[in-house]
DNA sequence: TTTTAACTTGATCAATCGATCAAATACAAA
DNA sequence: TTTGTATTTGATCGATTGATCAAGTTAAAA
């Protein structure tokens, strides 16, 4: 054995972050994640492989943490439904400041990146499901602590909030005006 | 006077069009785009200036084309309300066989540019808008004409269509699975 | 302290990027 | 047919792309 990597991986991964989410995986060269993360070409793709191995564990990274955060929230919450809601608010209006983007990575990249990176399109597909899965464990949890009067199964209620999300962020990005869209967010809601 | 353009610029677009709309716009390079509209640099430069100049008149003619395929579905309906529905259904679903993507040109551009192409990005939101006021209309029209049950302001409706058909795009973009975006197509219009 | 292997560094690779240009070509006017 | 001008063509520009590599540096193991 000898040395080991000074650097925080972790911490290198959530800097490339900031930078593909803000500006897709085209339009981010290496030089630019080499820069943000202070790692020069040898070290950086010692550590990462390619550029497109370092976006999949950027794009695991995001969803690990997008899990935490929707269950930070609806642990802070009185009811399951009310966490949802939260969540919603939370990423689609709260966070609009401070994220880099409006938009939810894994969508920004399903959308840009075509058969060309299939590896990358697949595993966003993945995360994206997941994270619907969770959606869907959450409203089982609320049908059976009784919350919940759609009587729809909870399938098609994860199924349903994730379209809505997304409709709601992408059109958020295109009118810019987040009051436009703070209604409908609670009306998004009205039906559960 | 001398030569005039052998090459009908609008098929030219449309050409360009299918590329962008396809791959989008940072991973479609200015090569490919010669080789899709059989011109060489010479020839494409003169015609459109700058590869943002091409793209801009691309986005251009892709909201006539969407404008007037609204229109075109309406008139064949009964009922305003109706066609508003055979749109949504005919964009989201019946395409996807034949368009380049999944998604609108509109929405993936809006979702891939940044300020470095600020112009671009604002374009292509004021088409969306257009579009939107496009909705407006009907959703007046129908109203007038007692098609419509729901008391919400046009304004409203037109917005949070908008939403919608963005949030179905995405999430079938995200599943590749029609079959389960069909019945929620219906659901979309159940409200109405 | 010496050895040794991993890590870091800056230069550099071939390929491709968007765009330009002089020369060749094509066609309307004279 | 000759002239004049717009268009087309292929070569090429400088910059940037993702990625590699040998030389230099670091620190744990011996």
């Amino acid at each position: 054995m000898a040395n080991v990597a000074k650097y925080d991986k972790e911490r290198v991964i959530r800097q490339a972050m900031l930078l593909f989410w803000k500006q897709g995986f085209h339009a981010t060269s290496t030089r630019e994640l080499q820069k943000v993360v202070n790692l020069r070409p040898g070290s950086f793709y010692a550590a990462f492989g390619s550029k497109e191995a370092l976006f999949r564990e950027v794009i695991n990274q995001y969803y690990r943490d997008s899990r935490a955060l929707l269950h930070e929230i609806v642990a802070e919450q009185n009811s399951v439904l009310l966490g949802l809601r939260e969540f919603v608010k939370k990423v689609v209006l709260d966070r609009r400041a401070s994220a880099p983007s409006d938009l939810c990575l894994l969508v920004k990249t399903i959308t840009e990146l075509t058969d060309q990176h299939a590896e990358l399109l697949a595993e966003s597909r993945l995360l994206l499901k997941q994270m619907e899965a969770e959606f869907c464990l959450l409203f089982e949890q609320a049908i059976n602590q009784g919350e919940l009067s759609n009587e729809a199964p909870p399938k098609l209620l994860a199924r349903s909030l994730m379209a809505q999300i997304m409709g709601l962020r992408s059109y958020l990005r295109g009118c810019n005006q987040p009051e436009m869209v703070e209604d409908m967010v609670d009306d998004l809601f009205v039906r559960f």
